[in-house]
DNA sequence: CTGCAACCTGGGCGTTGTCTGAGAATAGCC
DNA sequence: GGCTATTCTCAGACAACGCCCAGGTTGCAG
């Protein structure tokens, strides 16, 4: 068997340090589904499945950051995430609630460098938070400090989350801004529609393929009305983001 | 349709390591004609009938990748994907969908690296896709990372689905590109109009023959209208792709 | 040289993939 | 609570594509 480390993120962002992630859920669909997103681009994964063996696995595997449900079967993740800081472990947290009312209460108790995310999300987000996570926090070694992913004169901006094409600040919706930065990590490799659902829409979509067109055309409209249109399309494959071939 | 024996006849790239696939299907006409074509290439191949057998064979057998029909007798492919997963085999998945509607409920195949087809598949196009697959898990010593295929001033890229002929780029349809990706992995070699329909085509096709000529005959439009020609008739036996002899 | 089989290629047609506008449902905001 | 931005579905239009056919061309055997 490959080990984890073998892990390599390709279409990801490679990580420079491996840093050591504990995800918390009690739905182990939950949890493999983000550990395994978590692996593929370069973090290495440990999964609990209540607060007890939380904090066990977090006093031998030291993690740099958790992914933390709220809601666990005996403690709740504020209390698990109280009795790990008491330790003195220093660790960021970024909670995962349901969406019922409970975020604000979330909201609150996120002081710190913490954040926290309603069920369900887009792993593409849960992986731009976790780094945001991780660089607020200090945790290691960083990544490059300065946020910003380039592509021709396209520039998007993690932290102000603003999105810039040939100087020109460009209004996106939350989707769209997924969805441009997805293309962007993968820049100059084509991405299917299976994929970028995958990645960019929440992970209980069950909606048609067809909506992933529809967000191109917006893209397209908003970003690509310039010179020289950067988003193609590979029939029957997918997106690409490339410079026009050269003549 | 044509015979396995003749599939047998064509000698392609062997790959450097041999890599272990655990094919997994319940109709063992399905899963032998993919492990045949697999081992032909090179592959080390296993195979199980359902969901309980290959989580046993993976087990023992501590495969690389698998191809997992989603439709299997007991469990389905997702249950057997994430028992592996929990119990920490990292190992990447080319799921196979029937093209029933099931396709929809697709939805997260594609995270960990994963990818799916949809049956009926070309045979060249699974090749393709679990390469791709093995790259982007990292699995053990690759082969060359650049995913090009170069012979005289053609230029296939793998990654980003282009063709290049003397440096410009060229715009193939996805069947030209499989077509063309089968003679370049062929290069030098006889390969005769059977062997093209069952390796390029998908595997229930039952149509003429006929329709290779015509494609090659788009290639040799879109590709060899340059010098020197590239793509020539063995009258009687097939094609080969080749330099011409210098005079 | 002749005849035949193999091959080439343009035309055509039904199908599939993609784009985009319109509009309904929903969420977020003041 | 109303207003706007956003998300998502749907369907029509259109172009690309796969496939077949048929008439022309080429190469080989006899």
């Amino acid at each position: 068997m490959t080990t984890l480390r073998e892990r390599e993120a390709v279409t990801e962002v490679k990580e420079v340090t491996t840093h050591r992630i504990l995800v918390v859920d009690d739905e182990s669909s939950i949890s493999d589904l983000i550990a395994t997103s978590l692996r593929f681009v370069g973090f290495d994964v440990r999964t609990a499945a209540n607060g007890a063996q939380a904090l066990q696995v977090a006093e031998e595997f030291q993690p740099h950051a958790m992914v933390l449900d709220v809601m666990l079967p005996d403690l709740d993740g504020f209390e698990v995430c109280r009795q790990l800081r008491t330790e003195g472990h220093n660790v960021g947290v970024l909670f995962l609630t349901a969406k019922d009312g409970m975020e604000d209460k979330v909201a609150g108790l996120t002081i710190g460098g913490d954040d926290y995310m309603t069920k369900p999300f887009s792993l593409e987000e849960l992986v731009a938070r976790l780094r945001a996570l991780l660089r607020r926090t200090g945790a290691i070694e960083m990544l490059p400090d300065d946020e910003k992913i380039r592509f021709a004169d396209l520039e998007l901006d993690e932290a102000t989350h603003e999105v810039y094409r040939a100087g020109q600040l460009i209004d996106l919706s939350p989707t769209e801004f997924l969805l441009l930065r997805y293309l962007l990590i993968n820049a100059d490799r084509v991405v299917s529609k299976a994929q970028i659902l995958d990645h960019v829409w929440q992970y209980d979509f069950r909606g048609d393929a067809g909506i992933v067109e529809t967000y191109i055309s917006y893209l397209r409209k908003k970003i690509d009305s310039f010179d020289p249109p950067l988003i193609h399309t590979v029939r029957g494959v997918g997106y690409r983001l490339r410079m026009p071939p050269k003549k």
